[in-house]
DNA sequence: CGTGGCATAGTTTTT
DNA sequence: CTATGCCACG
């Protein structure tokens, strides 16, 4: 039977009625889900087009996609597996109408929403203090969780001045974005329940579509998505959802760990399938997470075990500072001699990479660094793409008003809020506004800006519709003067940032390439709800840094878990937060990083570390002690300070890592501050604060060689022109044409 | 209208 | 430390 084990077997072929698969850490859940979409269609002959399966992430929804496909024949083209948000889209790109609204409105994300409220709070001559911007998000985000109307989130509060503003906010919130024709990543599954509790026929299209769902993750699931799953799934009762409460860490953003707890509550003849076994990771390894997890209260009772054997012990180490932690794993990476592709670093926070980057950096040792800040929250791609937010829908007030000005071109906060001011009293769009300049009165210089910039935006408007989206884009860059400017600076983070032009420009005439035919509203969408296609194919070679929360599904040979310390590991918040489960939430947070470790774990803290600029000097994290003693050996019982910190400086003996690395140093103070040296790796190795911009990068082909584009295909290099610190390349692709990048970005390979 | 200097805040993250 | 935002000035 392909490999499975009688659970994992079980889970594979019960498909009628409702299901419950609590699969542990490392037990095989995506093989599980992808035999059963197998299953389903190849033995029990359902058609591909009755089944929906549900993940968290595109990236999570791209690989289940891939594997199903080399399962199955034919027919996979069919299957629904998308996020919640996608399937919302593609639900509400048919029927939105249905609900009054526009079938073609955009999707708003966290920077929109952001400027929203900020509009809000002022019309409403609210104090940004009292009221946070972010704060205002979140609470208008759960409010739409629990369904609730700016008028009933109003009456709920009488009683309470300030949340009584709260809900005007929410209120002057939702009626910019209706007259934006926009919608928010909640309203996208709130607007498919209206409309399925409106349109009946509607939903039971659906439902008879979606015999057979499927939820993977469901731990992460909030209220809203609860409900609706539950109206799919209401008319055949096929609804098999999977996840593991051990795993629920994104309580913070509104996940709700009861729909996973009371599962069986909600659905009396649900069948429950524990996968139990893990095929992942040494018993030792096992054990100590199991002895970690063990503190948590009200969990589903299940315990993890392997056939594996003990492996070597975790080991704990805790250093004087953060750089010598930093140090200290680096010599473990370079003595241990395995691929650097093996090893993970995983932190609580973010800013906790600085301190090993730049060590890494130093030793020459090339790393990938999965998550922070977001390709599409950088400024310029932020600009680009209010332009084309702004072509696509121009009703979008908010896009409009970001790019009215961008690059300068003399239209002022003042000129703007004279238009919009005119807009809101003609009960016209600022697009109309700007279209109509000449009636307004009271814009003296600045008419005739506005004019040249609609009559700008009427041209882009044209190339739009000619629905070539390169070209659109090549034409804004120019036209607008945009790229000019930023030539025009000449400096290092101007060269970065037309980098990233550059490589925005790839990403669409790549998305082009993939969606024969795909429209600008296409292109906004998978910009939208795709964030993570910034994120580097897992190149070999590198070491892999990330937080804890990215590591979720991952697994690694070696792992390193750093910042083991109270108030960092667990967080200071969640520890003086009022709410017990945060801690919990804390500890579950561990466990998904002791289970992302197959054969190594060391676990490390720092005596004194530098966080906001000062030094703090923590205590050793409690769930050092919440691991079994006989399953780790810790290092800070066993020596005393003075002699910690002898053995824990730069001996001699260590020169084998100073010869790896070209790096000719003594102590760890030099260390910090000597010249970065080419190590000749074929990796741009970035720190984090400057990642726009290439690092010592020297092509290894020339003009005339043949190379290989991760998704262009082959092609011939037929020009070269270095620029700065990085080479500008054309190359002649066989399939796709001539093409310009930057060899960094590019990624070339000779062949 | 644009920009430089100062004040302020500062988990985790996806859609 | 460092990113961001606001205000005052030219």
């Amino acid at each position: 039977m392909s490999g499975l084990n009688p659970k994992q077997e079980e889970a594979r072929s019960y498909t009628e009625g409702p299901l419950l698969i609590l699969a542990g850490a490392g037990s095989g859940k995506t093989r599980v889900i992808t035999h059963r979409i197998a299953y389903l269609i190849e033995e029990k002959g359902v058609s591909p087009y009755h089944l929906l399966a549900i993940t968290f992430t595109n990236k999570a929804a791209q690989e289940m996609r891939e594997r199903v496909e080399q399962m199955i024949d034919e027919g996979q083209g069919e299957i629904w597996v998308s996020t919640f948000h996608s399937m919302c889209v593609r639900i509400l790109r048919r029927f939105h109408d249905r609900l009054g609204g526009k079938n073609n409105f955009t999707i708003y994300d966290t920077d929109d929403q952001k400027a929203v409220v900020k509009e809000a709070l002022k019309v409403l001559n609210l104090d940004e203090k009292q009221y946070p911007v972010k704060g205002m998000i979140s609470a208008i985000s759960k409010a739409k969780e629990e369904f609730l109307s700016p008028e009933e989130l109003a009456r709920k509060n009488e009683w309470n001045f300030h949340d009584r503003n709260v809900a005007e906010v929410y209120r002057e919130y939702q009626k910019r974005l209706r007259s934006s024709n926009s919608l928010d990543f909640d309203d996208l599954i709130n607007r498919t329940i209206e409309l399925f509790m409106q349109h009946p026929d509607v939903l039971e299209l659906y439902q008879e579509r979606f015999r057979y769902i499927m939820v993977d993750e469901y731990q992460d699931t909030n209220h809203a998505q609860f409900v609706l799953v539950k109206m799919l799934a209401e008319k055949y009762r096929n609804l098999c959802v999977v996840g593991d409460d051990d795993q629920s860490i994104y309580k913070f953003r509104g996940a709700n760990i009861y729909n996973i707890l009371n599962f069986e509550e909600e659905y009396p003849d649900a069948k429950v399938i524990k996968l139990e076994q893990n095929y992942r990771s040494t018993a030792n390894i096992l054990n100590a997470a199991n002895g970690v997890i063990a503190h948590n209260e009200g969990r589903k009772d299940k315990k993890l075990w392997t056939e594996r054997e003990d492996g070597e012990k975790l080991r704990f180490t805790c250093y004087e500072s953060d750089r010598e932690e930093a140090a200290g794993l680096i010599r473990t990476v370079i003595d241990g001699k395995h691929d650097y592709s093996d090893y993970a670093v995983l932190y609580r926070t973010n800013a906790q990479s600085r301190v090993i980057e730049e060590g890494l950096i130093r030793a020459g040792i090339p790393y990938q660094l999965v998550g922070g800040t977001n390709f599409y929250a950088r400024k310029e791609i932020r600009d680009m793409v209010g332009y084309l937010k702004a072509i696509n829908n121009p009703a979008d007030a908010q896009s409009l008003s970001r790019i009215i000005n961008v690059p300068r071109r003399g239209i002022g906060d003042t000129t703007i809020a004279k238009l919009r001011e005119f807009a809101d009293a003609q009960e016209m769009s600022l697009y109309d506004a700007i279209v109509d300049v000449k009636e307004i009165p009271g814009l003296s210089r600045a008419a005739a800006k506005v004019e040249a910039f609609g009559e700008l935006f009427e041209e882009f408007r044209r190339t739009a519709e000619t629905g070539d989206l390169s070209a659109l884009y090549r034409e804004i860059l120019e036209k607008t003067g945009y790229k000019l400017e930023l030539e025009r600076e000449n400096t290092e983070e101007a060269r970065g940032r037309i980098e990233n032009l550059e490589e925005l420009g790839n990403k669409i005439t790549d998305f082009e390439i993939q969606h024969d035919g795909a429209t600008l509203q296409d292109l906004l969408e998978d910009i939208a709800l795709v964030a993570d296609t910034d994120q580097e194919e897992d190149e070999a070679g590198r070491i892999t840094l990330m937080t804890l929360h990215s590591a979720k599904g991952l697994e690694f040979p070696i792992v390193f878990m750093v910042g083991m310390e109270e108030r960092l590991f667990p967080s200071g918040l969640s520890l003086d937060s009022d709410d017990p489960d945060a801690t919990e939430e804390e500890r579950r947070l561990c466990y998904v990083g002791i289970t992302r470790a197959e054969d190594r774990l060391y676990l490390s803290a720092a005596k004194q570390r530098m966080v906001n600029g000062q030094y703090i000097y923590p205590a050793v994290s409690r769930f050092i002690d919440e691991i079994p003693k006989n399953l780790i050996e810790r290092d800070d019982e066993s020596f005393d300070s003075f002699e910690r910190s002898v053995t824990s400086a730069w001996r001699p003996e260590e020169m084998s890592f100073h010869k790896k690395t070209g790096y000719i140093g003594g102590e760890s103070a030099r260390y910090f501050s000597q010249k970065k040296t080419d190590t000749g790796s074929r990796y741009s190795v970035k720190p984090a604060e400057n990642r726009t911009s290439g690092g010592g990068f020297v092509p290894d082909y020339r003009v005339g060689d043949r190379v290989r584009h991760m998704k262009f295909g082959q092609g011939t290099v037929t020009e070269m022109e270095k620029g700065g610190k990085d080479y500008e390349v054309t190359v002649l692709f066989d399939t796709v044409g001539e093409k310009r990048m930057f060899a960094s970005l590019a990624k070339l390979r000779k062949m």
